[in-house]
DNA sequence: CATATACCCATTGACGCCCATATAATCCCA
DNA sequence: TGGGATTATATGGGCGTCAATGGGTATATG
């Protein structure tokens, strides 16, 4: 599987380390496995990871944006600016910068949400409360959710 | 047969294992036979489940959303997080996760049910009533069950 | 020199792999 | 075509490996 599913909650030891979840690890290509980026998600108070392959997808993404909309230089200026490199001990444990901890008041749990081709580290009890009320906003018009779903190709 | 067809209500062991039905594995392509994924079922209190080779259909509808929309993030967590990837081992079982294992109320034994593209495992009693009222909901309308199952391609 | 971080080692529990058996399904040949 | 032989499936259990976690120590960096 070569994508970021499920969900973990891992401790935070004294040093700081956390395990990045072996699925997780494994999602990461080979070559750099032991090195994934961070940044503070913009619409919610978590932090975003990948590894660091994604970092062109991310910026194809906002390159699609219009140029001179006021969005662009606030996008790129929020994500780029502020993306943190981070190596993965041989263990698969990794620091959480101080800032990072902070903007997603974490202390000393964090729980990995898999989103696809990246992933969401948030303060254990706000990321469940955050999975309900998305899925109650989905829910709201079922059809989209279930076909997202059971749509055959 | 490339389908999930017919139902098989399998023990569950000590260790939590449980037999994934033989005609069911059949259906997974050669190339991901070990792997499936499970997720809550919307609608009703059981589990459904089908091979990897779905969910990266989804993931690839998901990925066409505008990246920067509420319905992306929505989307993602409801459906990433939510799913599970579990193994099968070389016998043929795999584990379910207690999570789903709570939400289905499956203790000791599994029924599994055939829903074509994907199917649904239930607590055996409460899968077998589900039928039941499925078939009585139908049979209310039988003019469309009729035209369903009789009519001429 | 002081603090932070990487590396090494240890522990625990969960999980995967292997082997075994009983029952059921299938085959195969006289 | 009957019936013994072979294979497959569901199930049980032992055991080694790996993931998550904790801690000691070396090293780097300012």
């Amino acid at each position: 599987m070569d994508l970021f599913v499920s969900k973990y909650i891992n401790k935070i030891d004294k040093k700081g380390r956390v395990s990045l979840p072996s699925s997780f690890r494994n999602v990461l290509p080979k070559a750099n496995r032991n090195e994934i980026i961070l940044y503070k998600s913009i619409k919610t108070p978590s932090i975003e990871g990948c590894g660091v392959g994604r970092l062109k997808e991310i910026a194809k993404r906002i390159n699609n944006l219009d140029f001179f909309s006021e969005d662009y230089d606030d996008f790129s200026t929020s994500i780029f600016s502020e993306i943190i490199t981070t190596n993965i001990d041989k263990e698969g444990r990794f620091l959480i910068p101080e800032e990072l901890k902070l903007y997603a008041s974490i202390k000393s749990e964090a729980a990995f949400f898999g989103q696809g081709h990246y992933f969401q580290i948030w303060e254990p009890k706000k990321g469940l409360k955050n999975t309900e009320e998305s899925r109650r906003r989905l829910l709201k018009e079922k059809k989209s959710l279930r076909m997202m779903l059971t749509q055959q190709k």
